[in-house]
DNA sequence: AAATATAATTAGGTAAGCCTAAGTATTATT
DNA sequence: AATAATACTTAGGCTTACCTAATTATATTT
């Protein structure tokens, strides 16, 4: 039988802790991340573990079987499917979307699903710049690119700077960007291809096309 | 508080049941249609009465209020929109919609409804010609009748179908019978009171009286 | 009117998913 | 090593929505 909402947001919350990593989540992190009392989640680990949906013993968290990943990556896949067909073409805004995509990610249809995909023309990232997982679960690979190739309004992420000069690391620094850091394209400025940057902390700031251009971004 | 996937299912359920007559649903018609124990639905009836989504008691049995109908046209809305997306766009048959459809008519936003109302360009009908409320509610009235009790030799059009189980829209389908198809009855066959029908492409079959009567037509 | 059938209700129980409060491990600090 | 802080589990309970079996009320026959 299909697994509940609440088994699936589960899983969700255990694949958007654990990332890619061999991170184990805990029982606290997910308790925060669905806003459950940690009690309850020890109740849901274990019955998840019983399914042999997760692995999980109380040293060292929970990690994701090969078929508990399967069932996260597809809610993943729908939630951000949904997404984009709400900004694309249902006049949602990026940030309008989050909540009705939660419900909808647990609409049971592998054909409407892929129905969407399509319908979309196979959409590689959502509008928050995530990847969506393709019908086999496999996500886009992104190599990273200089920050002014990247596109408007994908979460990005600096991986690497190709000045190592103190003052171009200083100029960074007083931007208030970092290694690792977030961020997102909100605007190009048409006339001299500056760049108008959302940084974690809700702030923005201008970058000069020489600047973007050493910012490497995934 | 919003309402649950349960209530807005027997919302539904007295809907359909009552119709536009002052009818007065049942505890058995609506265990029938919902699949469930009588004696659960005496408990659920209780409930909606308490929270004046209907007016109920053992003897009248239970009837939509104000609130309750508007509650009860919003989720006829929502189904029957998805319907109509999941035909027009997502590449679904007539006789694939209605599970996917009870699962997306109880996603809450207002804003999606009305935004793929609009997507749909504000259709009348979905792929089963029953009508579509409108935002406010409204209901395009159509003045069909079933099969037998339209005239032979008249030219008739297929509106609308009184049993959307999948069962008997694949015999329709097999048969050549679809939606908005023209048709003329040739013959009433007196002993079992079935219908010789001529469809569009100069085909004849026979229908049952149980047939032709689900088939609504103008 | 009495007997029978049908419909609805009551009583007691279950499973899922959550809670609080109290207790037990584990880890960090002194 | 002893104490304190943090993390997890246990125990007992709650709500929703369902169940079965037994009972009561209403209709229908005879």
């Amino acid at each position: 039988m299909p697994l509940s909402t609440t088994e699936e947001n589960y899983l969700k919350a255990i694949f958007s802790i654990n990332g890619a990593n061999d991170n184990r989540a805990t029982n606290q992190l997910i308790a925060e991340k669905l806003g459950v009392n940690p009690a309850s989640v020890t109740d849901m680990l274990r019955k998840l573990d019983e399914k042999r949906l997760i692995d999980y013993n109380r040293a060292d968290g929970a990690k994701l079987t090969k078929e508990g990943f399967k069932q996260a990556v597809k809610t993943v896949r729908k939630h951000r499917l949904w997404e984009t067909f709400l900004v694309n073409n249902m006049n949602f805004t990026w940030d309008e979307v989050h909540e009705v995509a939660e419900q909808l990610e647990h609409i049971q249809s592998d054909k409407l699903t892929d129905e969407l995909d399509k319908f979309l023309g196979y959409p590689k990232f959502d509008p928050h710049g995530d990847p969506i997982p393709d019908a086999n679960g496999k996500l886009a690979v992104v190599k990273s690119k200089p920050l002014p190739e990247a596109g408007v309004a994908r979460k990005l992420k600096v991986v690497s700077v190709t000045d190592n000069s103190t003052a171009f690391l200083k100029y960074l620094d007083k931007q208030g960007i970092a290694l690792n850091d977030s961020l997102v394209i909100k605007e190009v400025v048409d006339f001299d291809k500056s760049l108008l940057v959302e940084l974690k902390g809700r702030k923005e700031v201008f970058l000069s096309k020489e600047a973007a251009g050493k910012i490497l971004v995934d």
